[in-house]
DNA sequence: TCTAGGTACGTACCCGAGTACGGAGTCAAG
DNA sequence: CTTGACTCCGTACTCGGGTACGTACCTAGA
């Protein structure tokens, strides 16, 4: 028997079953064809669709990238596809400068307050005091 | 007067009205005090309680976190606040290595696309569809 | 045939950090 | 004293990615 119940489809992509129907409602997997009144049965292309969602989001492509590169699955969207790609890279590389900043910062206000010569007050807190803007 | 309305603190903290509101009701900021049926004056403290929340923002804290670290303000509380500032910053070094592995996966995939021995289809989106599990 | 477990469907809820809105009240300037 | 801006307060909504629940239905095994 080459179909799957959604249950067995959820199990062997190792996701919920709630998640199927979602994406059922966000349209990035197809509802599978269905008995009037039936069960539906999913094709085994339906796990590879599955599991081409979850790859793609551990990659940190939001559901909405993922559609954008689903619909270029036709063999004809692969520069389209790289300038999709491109885009979350420029992303990425933005969220590791920003935490890396944002590391070196923290990194410093908490030696300062483990070295002894602070004068009253936690110097992390009263750091956080000094208003010099955000950032 | 050394007393402000809740929209001049919130336009000399570069905040929205409503923000200020909601950090009363997640009690992070005192609501002011307030003649019977009149409006609320806010000291000069809570312009400063109110750029350490967002500095604290800034440097990746949470609300609940910025409230931990208010209650430590007490002149006590320094190696606690010590304490919380090195699980976020541990917290953000994972982040950053999270990224670091994305960005070179995502690196991979678009120097393939670019590349022109491929062979039929686009070799991001065959490497997406390829499940070797998420990762 | 009965029954347990799976499925279909719709709706509501979760998280965090706000934003939006509407009606009533208040305050200062003209 | 009126106008217009601001404030107060409560409730509901936003975003993303699901999760949870309830009811009705179907279906395979004993």
């Amino acid at each position: 028997m080459p179909s799957m119940t959604i249950g067995q489809l959820s199990a062997a992509a190792g996701v919920n079953v709630e998640t199927v129907r979602y994406y059922h409602r966000r349209a990035l997997l197809a509802a599978p064809e269905r008995p009037p009144g039936g069960i539906g049965r999913y094709p085994p292309s339906a796990l590879t669709r599955l599991r081409f969602i979850k790859r793609s989001q551990s990659l940190g492509f939001s559901l909405d990238d993922v559609q954008a590169l689903l619909s270029l699955d036709d063999g004809q969207g692969c520069s389209a596809a790289r300038t999709i790609g491109e885009h979350k890279l420029g992303e990425v590389r933005q969220r590791i400068q920003t935490l890396q900043a944002l590391e070196a910062a923290l990194q410093r206000l908490v030696s300062q307050c483990s070295s002894k010569k602070r004068k009253v007050s936690c110097p992390l807190i009263s750091a956080l005091m000094q208003a010099e803007g955000p950032g």
